[in-house]
DNA sequence: TTGTAGGCGTTATCAG
DNA sequence: CTGATAACGCCTACAA
């Protein structure tokens, strides 16, 4: 005989059906005030722990939902982490969390994971086009799903986002209206990932658009991180003839960058300007500041959750498509070419 | 009917009984390798979907563990997110995440949901005295609740920290070493976090041991924050007697003040010298690089999941006491005072 | 408004 | 090594 208290232990106790207490913990509407006032005591007095595996197992479906993100260190994603918690919490969904360190592998099996403890709906950032397996296996699985931070082709995916491939442009445009012709670039890996390829075509556009010829030297392709930066950025430097400026598609490459040319001495914006991507929190604070693409990511994680949660409770699962403006962030780390 | 896979139907398809495909899946090698083989396949051919939820639910354990961390986007927490996973993936363990903002409301929530849901183990940051409620709820729910990042004196707790008082001490007798003697202190709220106060009686434990006189008006408790620290340094720069050195404890409060500093005209370290706390990853690429004291992050957490693994698997619940060390990290932000 | 009872998909015990 | 079967704790028609 359990001495664990549970529903049918309740019931006893108030003298009424376990469906009574199952009824006062899911819609007390639906129950006499009197009897909930009861059930409810007895709930408090006897410490009851509602069993929410069981639950789910019943209702065949739970209130998790799944998060994917990348990496949990950089800002970014942990301010996505933030937002759809602040959006989940009072409705006492829960979150869990994987980190696919930008690794495909990783991502299968979290998503595995996910689909086996049959989370109600996921929100992941990025979602690449050899991930088609993917998208047909969520598909039949028939769960939502939103991506966040991308502004995706395929039509048959929900997304909240922005558009990359326009801020990479602006960014360039940016570069170009203050006199630059030689605009370096140092980008994530881009080849890997669509929402980072959308980048590299955007400033590729902006370029083109004012018959700047893309110069293949002076673009590297790198993980992302303050060292990758850091090194793409000395290489560029020790170049016969080093460019202007630079567009960090990512502020942790951008601060990276920075911090060679400083060390290599070079002034930043005089002797090379620099713009970033993302306007991570310590962008505002480096030295010189950083003149950066504003990216809202705290609003397309909080969107996506409000977004998932209606399509959860409703049992719908039709296909959202928001795409959010960024902006220019013009600091400090850019100046006009003389 | 349900035209759902489950164990029942694998069975039926092998021609096998429903236990037989549950042992193939939790203990393989106790079932015959030709009827194994015939299992795993059809699970192939269907595409069967193990059930989470009734698993734990029979089992009356989950393969779940909770994490509670104060702020998603504080690379900090972030690498504990990361670490944890680094162990957890390769056992097939989930993560479920909680973000307490420093709120004790939303804390006792998440707490409450990871009960609900049956965590099997939880991972948190931070462990104060006005806790003690949770220290008795938690004992009683009897599943291994590790605290990391901080070394408690409550023996009753199980914790893989780092002594923050040895390593204030550290710091502020780096500084004294120096020269200084005017040393201000920018600090998070201490008042409510004992891994914070503890910093707070290193930096004058180190001070008195010098017999230097504790100054509070160069003293300041703030929330945590690059725009905090400046702020804080500014109020602290403003003063007819500035100090000399700042002790700032945490990272990201240092990066403030040093924003603060360079705006305000003084040279860091000729005019002030700073040290941060924590040896977040952007320390190094500060302008100057920030010397600072490392601790040790992901090794904590990533030692907490390893213990916390082993007592869920061997059904132990022992108290574990674990002090890792920290480091001083010198670079450039602190210099001699003349 | 309340009770009854079957079912959710696994696990685990006990035989065989 | 394999099979039958009773839990696990809750939800949800259906009935009263």
């Amino acid at each position: 005989m359990s001495n664990h208290t549970d529903m049918k232990k309740i019931a006893d106790i108030v003298g009424v059906s376990i469906a009574t207490v199952s009824r006062t913990i899911n819609s007390p509407e639906s129950v006499r005030p009197l009897t909930r006032k009861k059930v409810l005591r007895a709930i408090e007095d006897h410490q009851y722990i509602y069993n929410s595996s069981a639950a789910d197992l019943s209702r065949k479906k739970t209130t998790v939902i799944g998060v994917l993100i990348p990496d949990a260190q950089m800002p970014m994603f942990g301010s996505a982490l933030v937002a759809i918690q602040d959006n989940l919490q009072e409705k006492n969904y829960s979150i869990m969390v994987g980190n696919t360190k930008y690794n495909s592998n990783i991502e299968v099996k979290l998503l595995k994971q996910f689909q086996q403890r049959n989370v109600a709906g996921i929100i992941k950032t990025g979602f690449d086009a050899t991930q088609s397996t993917l998208e047909k296996s969520i598909k039949e699985w028939g769960i939502p799903c939103i991506v966040i931070f991308e502004k995706l082709q395929n039509p048959n995916i929900s997304y909240v986002g922005f558009d990359n491939y326009k801020a990479a442009f602006s960014a360039t445009q940016y570069l170009i209206e203050l006199g630059h012709k030689r605009i370096g670039l140092i980008v994530g890996p881009y080849t890997k990932q669509m929402r980072i390829r959308k980048r590299v075509e955007g400033y590729k556009a902006a370029l083109e658009e004012s018959n700047i010829k893309f110069n293949p030297e002076i673009s590297i392709e790198t993980n992302v991180g303050l060292l990758e930066g850091k090194n793409a950025m000395s290489r560029l430097l020790s170049l016969p003839e080093p460019p202007t400026a630079i567009f960090a598609a990512a502020d942790r490459l951008a601060i990276g960058a920075l911090r060679a040319a400083t060390e290599m001495g070079f002034c930043v914006p005089e002797d090379v300007s620099i713009i970033g991507y993302g306007d991570i929190d310590v962008a505002a604070f480096c030295n010189p500041p950083l003149t950066t693409v504003r990216t809202p990511n705290y609003s397309c994680a909080r969107k996506a959750t409000e977004l998932i949660i209606g399509q959860i409770e409703n049992n719908t699962n039709t296909i959202f498509h928001y795409c959010m403006e960024t902006s220019l962030i013009i600091r400090d780390s850019c100046i006009q070419y003389k």
